[in-house]
DNA sequence: GCGAAAAGTTACCAGCAGTAAGTAACGGGG
DNA sequence: CCCCGTTACTTACTGCTGGTAACTTTTCGC
């Protein structure tokens, strides 16, 4: 029953306005718990867990960042921001190359790799609208990439109203090979980025 | 193969050995059961209305098909199960078109708009491994695709060492277009499969 | 100073997965 | 024919988690 409240004592854990009149826990802090907690413990990890790696008690959880939903939702949030970082130069510039779709692909299989038990989490929504809701990250990383294919399309001629569904496409392709991949021992990145990117690119019969 | 046995009063909810040493409610019938709940429930039912749409007990249920993960699993091999089978015809022969591709990949979309709630169900996976365990249903579509791919990329002079990769993201791609398209309003199957069909048949550059 | 508002905590509820222990019916051995 | 072990099932619980109501403490405006 008792917690061990591991909690650095700068932060003020009593009941009472503290001064100055500012939060002392604010949602990033939390959030950045969430993420300590989950890379820890796993994606497994109860809302109870994050408040207390907060040092702060679940109603502040629910305060400042929400149910158990919205928790999800904004580490979605975060983690598409920084697959959206790590892919972004690959995916400069008007022109699409092939060697550019591949490092994409290596970056986003990197990245989930580099966040394993998150990408669990988020990924993992627990169910009902949860489960659509794993859409906001495929939602997120989604939208350049929409808008990307689109500018590229109308570039070399091509109808850019494809450019949705063909980007929900492409995260979910990667979301699964990622999920596959995590779980496979000794094939690297590059391997698969290079096997998902020529079929990507060349598309199923090849290039002849 | 309908088990046409309605939960009754016929069903002895009684402890005690029934007549014959038989037993009443078999594993088919609590998954049934589990099917017709989900479907007029949601993907969010519990353990305890399967077991009470199954005219039974939850220790029934764990004993007939272990716990909530080992559910969702058998019922992922279902789902998969039928998905393989609308898709069969689509991916006969030794030879891959895109009219047959494009006809695969609506079959899938129908399939899953056909079991909304259980493809949500089974796709939910709550936490931790089952997240993983979401590769079941991905794997056993997966082979038969894999097998597919490996033949026909053989027949075709191309190295053949990509299919498993390639079927994961394939499916992928999939699951994650018909998540989005179920929640899509005015889009139709044939039009979204066309779509995808095109990416995957002719790559992102397309044929020039 | 003093009340109102802010910031947090305690203590709870409901629901779910999972399990231990108890109970009724059958059937074989004396 | 009766008893007892086995089988099949239920009742009744535990432990945990998401979520919330209600109370407590501190600060600040007047």
């Amino acid at each position: 029953m008792e917690q061990t409240a591991r909690v650095s004592e700068s932060i003020s854990r009593r009941p009472g306005r503290p001064l100055g009149g500012q939060l002392v826990v604010d949602r990033e802090h939390v959030l950045d718990a969430a993420e300590r907690v989950i890379r820890r413990d796993g994606a497994g990890s109860s809302l109870e867990a994050v408040a207390v790696e907060a040092g702060v008690t679940k109603p502040i959880v629910y305060d400042r960042v929400g149910g158990r939903a919205d928790l999800a939702d904004a580490l979605a949030e975060r983690l598409a921001d920084r697959m959206v970082l790590a892919t972004r130069t690959a995916l400069a510039g008007e022109t699409l190359s092939q060697t550019g779709l591949t490092r994409f692909i290596e970056a986003n299989l990197r990245t989930v790799a580099d966040h394993r038990e998150l990408f669990l989490y988020v990924t993992g929504g627990s169910t009902e609208q949860t489960a659509i809701g794993r859409l906001s990250l495929a939602e997120r990383s989604t939208t350049p990439l929409t808008k990307t294919l689109a500018v590229w399309r109308s570039g070399i001629q091509q109808d850019p109203g494809v450019a949705e569904a063909w980007a929900f496409g492409i995260v979910g392709m990667l979301q699964m090979v990622s999920q596959w991949w995590i779980t496979q021992e000794g094939l690297s990145a590059a391997e698969v980025a290079g096997q998902i990117s020529e079929l990507l690119w060349n598309g199923l019969p090849g290039r002849t």
